[in-house]
DNA sequence: TATGAATGAGCGTTCATTCAT
DNA sequence: CATGAATGAACGCTCATTCAT
C-alpha cells in the first residue's frame, strides 16, 4: 500500500473506528491478550495510525475504563425523590446502561485492574440505599448492611454477565428479579 | 562455573516449591503479569528447572486450574442426607475450601480463563439444591430458579471475595449470612 | 478541517523561520536527537510544509553545514597587505564570525559529521600563516608547524565554546590571548 | 539456527565480545548510528543475547563512559614528588592512556554527551598545575590561567585526534611538544 | 502555499523456551 | 538433577517521509 493519505480518509472517522475494534477487543480477549497490532489490523489501518490517535496501549485502555467509571458515577449520583423506589430505579438504569454499553462494561466491570475503584463505589452507594430502606422499617431485624451490600454487587455482576449481556433477561426483569431476591420472600422459605 | 545437581537437591522438593510459589505469583498478580523468571527467582532455582518439572508456563497454570475444579466437584458431589440442610452444609463447605486454600481460590475462581466451567457446575449444584428446596414448600411462588441460582453464585464470588480470603468474616458466618439473604426474610421487609 | 493555503502566508517566510528553528534546535541538541516534528512544532507550521522547502532532513542539516563552511572559507581566503599582522587579523575575524553567528557555529564546528573538512581547511590556514611568520625570523628554532597549527585549531575550538560562546570573552580579547599564548613567552617560563 | 546454549560457548567469553564490539561501533559511529543490532551481528550472536549482559544500549554505552572517566580521574589524581616535572608527566600520562585506549578515549572525549564532565576536570587539573609552576616564577606576567588551561585542554583534544590516535606521534614526542608550546618559546617569535 | 491523514521501515526490548554441559 | 548460555518470535513504539485535498 501506499504511502500517505488514503483517498476519502477522515481522521475522526478512524479514530472512532479505532476505538471501536479496540472496545471489541479489550472486552472479547482481555488486555494483555489484545494487541495493537490485532486492534489496527481490525481497524485496516497501520500501526503508526493507532499512535496518530492513541498515546499508548495502556493509555487507550485507561481512558475505556474511565469513561466506563465517569458514566457509572454519574448514574449513581442521580437523586430521586422517593426513597422507596431508589433500589430499583438505580438498578434498573444501572442494568440499562450495562446492556447499552455492553463491550465498555466487560472492560470496566471484569477486565480493567482498576474494576475495584467502580465496584466500591457501587457497594457504598448500596449501603446508602439499604440503610434508608432500614430506617423505613425500624424494628426489622436485618443482616449486616455491608454484607448484603457486597452480596447484591455479586448478584449483579453475575446477572449481567448470565442474563442480561447475553440478552435472555432485560434491565428492568433482571432489577426487578434482584428486588424479589433481596426484599420479597415468603415466611414459606424459611427452613430453620 | 558450577553445574549439575546440587547438594542436598531433590527433584521432589523443587517441583513442590516451585509449584507453591507459581501459586503464590498468579494468585497476586495473574497469569500474564506472572514470568516464568518471577516464579523461578522466587523458588532460587534457573529456568531450565522449570521445565524439568512442567511443559511450560500455560500447562502449569492450567494444571492449578484443574486441581481446583476437581477439588470443587468432589464437595459439589458430596451427598447429605437430608435435604433441609443441603444448603448451609454445601456452601459451608464451599467457603471452607475457599478459606483453606485461598491462593488456588483465587486462581480457580476469578485468574482463570476457564473459571466459567467451576462456575456453571456450582450454580447447576444450586439449581438443584434450590429445586428440592421447591418440591418441600410445593406452594411457595418462587423465582426463576436459575436466575436465584446465579444471583446465589454472584453473591458467593463477592463476599468470599470481600470478607472471607480478607479473613473478616468466618465460613460458617457467611454460610449463615447467605441462608439468611436468600431464605430467611421478615414479612416486614416487604415494601410492595 | 481547513486546508490549503494560510490568510496571510508567505512561502519565503516560512522557509526562513523554518530554517531559523532547525538552526536553533540542531545547535543545541545536535542531529539525532531534533525531530522534524521539533521543528515544525517550532516554527508553526505542519509536517509536510517542511517538505515544501526542504529536501529532507538531511539535506537541510547539510545545507546548514555548508553555508557554515562556505562563509569560513571566505573570511580564510581574504588577503592581508602585511603578513605580520594576519595571525591576529584572521583569528579575530574568525571568532568575529563566531560569535555573531553562534549557533551555526556550533552546528558546523561541533555538530557536523563533516565538520572536520573545516578543521583540515583551518589547518592548512594557519599552517601557511606560521610559514610566513617562521620565513620572517629564520634563525627561530621552531615546533613542527604542523602540530602547532592543529594545537592552535584546538585551542580556538575550545575557547570558542568556553569563553566566546558564554559571552564572557570577546573575539578581540580571545584573539589576543591565543596570540600570546602562542607568540609571546618570557624567558622566564622557560623550565629546561 | 538452533535454539539454545552453543555448543563450546562461555558466557564471559561472549559479554566480553559484545562489549569490544560495541566499543568499537560506538567509537566509529557514535551513539544513535550504532544499533543493537550492529553490536550483535559484529558479536555474531542474537539480540537477547545482548540482553543478557547489558541492560540496555543506554547503559552500555554510559558503562564506557563511566570507565573511561574513572581511569581519567585516577590518572589526574596521581601525586607528583617535583612540582617541575608535573606538567609533562601528567600529560604524558594521559597521552598513554588514550593511546592505549583509543576507542575508549573516542567515546568518552568525543561521543559522550557527558564529556564536558571529563573536560572540566581536565581543566581544573592544569589550572592547579599552571599555579605550581606560576608560584615558581613569581615575576612572571601571564595570561590568565583559566584560559590558558582551556587552550591546553583544547591542544591536546585536537593533537590526539590528528597525531596521537592516528599513530603519527608517540605519546612521549606529544608532551614534548605541547610543553613546547606552552612553556617554551624564544623572543624572537615575539612580533609585536 | 499549506494541511490532514497515513505509512514503510526499523528500533529497543521482553519472554517463554531449549540446547550443551 | 540442575545449570549456563542462547535464541525465535513477538511486541510496543518512533520517525522521516508522502499522498490526497
Amino acid at each position: 500500500m501506499a504511502r500517505g493519505r488514503k483517498v476519502n480518509s477522515n481522521g475522526e472517522k478512524s479514530k472512532q473506528l479505532l476505538r471501536e475494534k479496540a472496545i471489541e477487543l479489550f472486552s472479547t480477549n482481555g488486555y494483555y491478550q489484545t494487541k495493537i497490532s490485532d486492534i489496527v489490523k481490525a481497524a485496516q489501518v497501520t500501526q503508526p495510525t493507532f499512535y496518530l490517535y492513541f498515546e499508548s496501549k495502556d493509555s487507550l485502555f485507561n481512558d475505556l475504563h474511565q469513561q466506563f467509571q465517569q458514566d457509572l458515577f454519574n448514574i449513581l449520583d442521580e437523586q430521586f425523590d422517593q426513597q422507596d423506589i431508589q433500589f430499583l430505579k438505580v438498578v434498573e438504569n444501572l442494568l440499562q446502561y450495562f446492556i447499552a454499553n455492553p463491550m465498555l462494561t466487560k472492560i470496566g466491570l471484569y477486565q480493567s485492574e482498576e474494576s475495584y475503584l467502580v465496584k466500591d463505589k457501587l457497594v457504598k452507594k448500596f449501603e446508602e440505599i439499604l440503610e434508608g430502606q432500614a430506617r423505613n422499617y425500624p424494628n426489622q431485624q436485618h443482616n449486616d448492611i455491608q454484607v448484603v451490600s457486597q452480596s447484591l454487587l455479586g448478584s449483579i455482576l453475575r446477572l449481567t454477565n448470565a442474563f442480561l449481556l447475553t440478552n435472555q433477561k432485560s434491565a428492568k426483569e433482571l432489577a426487578e428479579d434482584l428486588f424479589s431476591i433481596y426484599f420479597k420472600k415468603e415466611p414459606a422459605l424459611v427452613t430453620s
